[in-house]
DNA sequence: CGAAAATTTGACGACTCTCAAGTCGAGTGG
DNA sequence: CCACTCGACTTGAGAGTCGTCAAATTTTCG
């Protein structure tokens, strides 16, 4: 944590970005220059669109505080595929795609770092190492979807919903925002059930079900954790997918 | 078609990358640059694993001909997360992940050209260019991983299974090797049912169902589809999210 | 306070899983 | 050629998960 401040004090808009993952291998100089890309720090309201599908934008945001989801809505019903923390760079995908295939919508209030695509393209241009680094952390999204289908694929809506907090918990804490009880979240029953593919009633249950079995208390805006293992084993979250820290996470599991 | 002769001539094994796509922007340089990257064409039986989890590879492999999946698993149970077809650079992700979540297997013999990371590397320091379209390839992926979040959190089995084939058609109308009325494909129904998350017995309902309404008959790796149209509107297919032809998908639908 | 949003509960029906069998087709050895 | 085997496919019955409709309760906030 004391070294967050650290980094945070130098690089106040970009300073959790991988952190937890490949930051560690970012030189000091790369560690400003992705600051130095940032052109404009803008707050958003709860529940703003901060990009639409089909649009085109000529810059990229990073999370900086709050948190976000990525929508898609088919049949006015809407699915939330994603989730993201501070230190996100949450629409890099609209620097090679232009247009988005899906929306970026707040949870809460939040605060992000506007980035030109043009000072992204420069970086293509002279900089492979950290480019390989922007390309890795859209791969990290890609490699959360897949863990996700498997869960959707494999899991009951309690354990759907136990994995989504397992996940974030761990998420939190590679950026520097986790402790050991929990997180506060303005995430709503509603959210998390278009997380699930559930309906919000049938999440009400299943937020019932592991409050009785005391492996999640979700109130409030407030989750609360009373052991993080249990939790996790009932979900069967194993965060390797996650590419935390170090040895690269799946280093110590298979070799 | 007449057009893919003459590509696939010059670019036997890259020709249908990006195909459909951005291939179109990408110029006669750049196609002869990506088919030298490869270093060797090599064959794989069926059932072949490309990749595992967790190993590290140092060249990434460009499928040339048949078709793959990427698995995960937990508990036993095996989970297909996405599906490929000739042209796709499946595990492009390999080398700006160093070590793959998943595993990538052959469903069915399959062809593939190898490209060692080092020419990937080259690429990347003195061609943006070829470089944005390589990560713009990874992206796609993302989208599709997206879409079909989205779908399984939606639809259920028997349209799932519509969508599926939806999509296999058009993406394989996208490199040349569509027919209007179906295609041969190795996948199984257990296949099948890896994909969507059910179990082959309820899988094998759920084709039993599509041919009852005489929109898809699957038999001994054979698709029939008797009507696209109706197949797509059935399965809720909208193609945006492949990012095809022309003026990148998005732009036709909500300009 | 009053309205809107979020959460909770109950009943019933639809979708999907599991267990258990049984059928079909391709390839093998006699 | 036939009996055999194996994998893929098919069918049935009962139970668990989940969606829908309907309504009540609690919280948030102007």
């Amino acid at each position: 944590m004391i070294a967050f401040e650290e980094e945070l004090r130098r690089y106040p808009n970009t300073g959790r970005f991988l952190a937890g993952r490949l930051r560690h291998s970012m030189s000091q100089d790369e560690r400003l220059r992705l600051e130095d890309m940032v052109s404009a720090v803008v707050h958003h309201e709860a529940g703003d669109r901060i990009i639409a599908r089909g649009n085109t934008c000529d810059n990229s945001t990073m999370l900086v505080e709050g948190f976000m989801v990525r929508t898609l809505e088919s049949n006015g019903k809407r699915s939330i595929v994603s989730f993201h923390v501070p230190g996100d760079f949450v629409d890099l995908h609209c620097f090679a795609l232009k247009r988005l295939d899906h929306n970026i919508d707040c949870i809460g209030p939040a605060t992000v770092a506007q980035v030109p695509h043009d000072r992204i393209k420069a970086t293509m241009a002279d900089d492979p190492h950290l480019s390989r680094l922007l390309w890795f952390s859209t791969l990290l999204d890609a490699a959360l979807h897949r863990e996700w289908i498997m869960k959707l694929e494999q899991l009951t809506t309690p354990r759907r919903i136990a994995h989504i907090f397992s996940e974030i918990g761990c998420r939190l804490g590679m950026v520097g925002l986790g402790r050991p009880d929990g997180f506060d979240t303005p995430l709503t029953q509603s959210d998390v059930a278009d997380m699930c593919g559930a309906t919000a009633i049938h999440a009400n249950r299943a937020f019932a079900d592991l409050r009785r079995r005391d492996l999640l208390i979700f109130e409030r805006g407030r989750v609360h954790i009373p052991d993080c293992a249990e939790l996790h084993a009932y979900a069967d979250f194993h965060p390797d997918y996650l590419y935390g820290e170090g040895d690269l996470a799946l280093e110590t599991e298979d070799a």
